[in-house]
DNA sequence: GCCGAGAAGGTTATAACGTAACGTTTTAGC
DNA sequence: GCTAAAACGTTACGTTATAACCTTCTCGGC
């Protein structure tokens, strides 16, 4: 019997939603993927690969090799639980998770919060400029650096 | 006297465009900096860093730092000659090069050409996004992969 | 000319991010 | 139980980027 490795505590509404994506598509959410997502979301900011390394050896007192947290974020990503934040080389849980989208992001870079955004506007609009270039999109990654609303608010010094 | 690197063949047109730019913003254009630019034109696809290493110190028949050429290229930046590709971890030079702007991107992923698109709607559209959040942009990236136009075509088999 | 301040460049080392190759374990379906 | 395929683990390595520190160059004032 696998010994299920100690795991971030991760609320029903994500466990839920966890499965039901992984059902839908004939994925295997193991143990392991699940440990993963839970430590994502266990943390309010986006995190590096590395960091989730450290965090999830702490957590489970033995060593993880790199290339074990890629594969589950690449696993985590295929099912659209989790994005992948180009800017920064980080990872975090998807936010508007009840059905499969592009997403557009807004990173402060003064509290490092990221505001994940869906425009249908904006999605539009990409695919008109692709089509008018015979272009098919395939992946588009739309992230805008600055600084949020909270942040900028409590700049005024 | 400081010898010049050998350095790429550079049109005049991409020199001036070059020494324009650093004279408007006071900044200074070495032979070195110029070298790296004149490289990155030399070559008709985005290069990584560690490429445009490997060509330059083929040219110069001597060893290159990395950071020497990461500080370039974030100079090649700062002016607005050259843009990053975060997908992709390539560099490539500006192709609208008459005026500072933000630029979307369509990179084939066939045949590593990308497509330097400058849409005033589309920078419209993000900033209304952002103000809508009280988010201050700073930088915007948006990188669309897929398959250009010139590839689907051929694609038809 | 020469001298000082600051920008630019060079050197060495290392941090951070990501993948290849290969073997073992687990799981689902029979 | 048996088998095939998926998932997982281990070792090693490749790629991308930066830190810390020192030297060289350039520009302006004298």
């Amino acid at each position: 019997m696998a010994r299920r490795p100690p795991s971030a505590p991760l609320a029903a509404k994500w466990q839920n939603l966890a499965e039901g994506r992984c059902a839908e598509r004939g994925e295997r959410l193991t143990p392991a993927r699940l440990a993963v997502y839970a430590e994502m979301l266990a943390h309010d900011r986006p995190l590096s690969a590395y960091e989730l390394i450290g965090l999830l050896e702490e957590r489970q007192k033995r060593k993880i090799a790199p290339l074990t947290v890629y594969r589950h974020l690449d696993f985590l990503m295929r099912v659209g639980l989790v994005h992948r934040l180009q800017s920064t080389h980080t990872y975090m849980p998807c936010d508007h998770p009840d059905h499969t989208h592009e997403s557009q992001f807004l990173l402060c870079s003064s509290c490092g919060q990221v505001d994940e955004v869906e425009s249908t506007g904006l999605e539009t609009l990409l695919a008109e400029i692709a089509s008018e270039r015979g272009f098919r999109p395939d992946n588009t990654v739309v992230e805008v650096t600055g600084v949020c609303g909270t942040c900028a608010t409590s700049e005024q010094t």
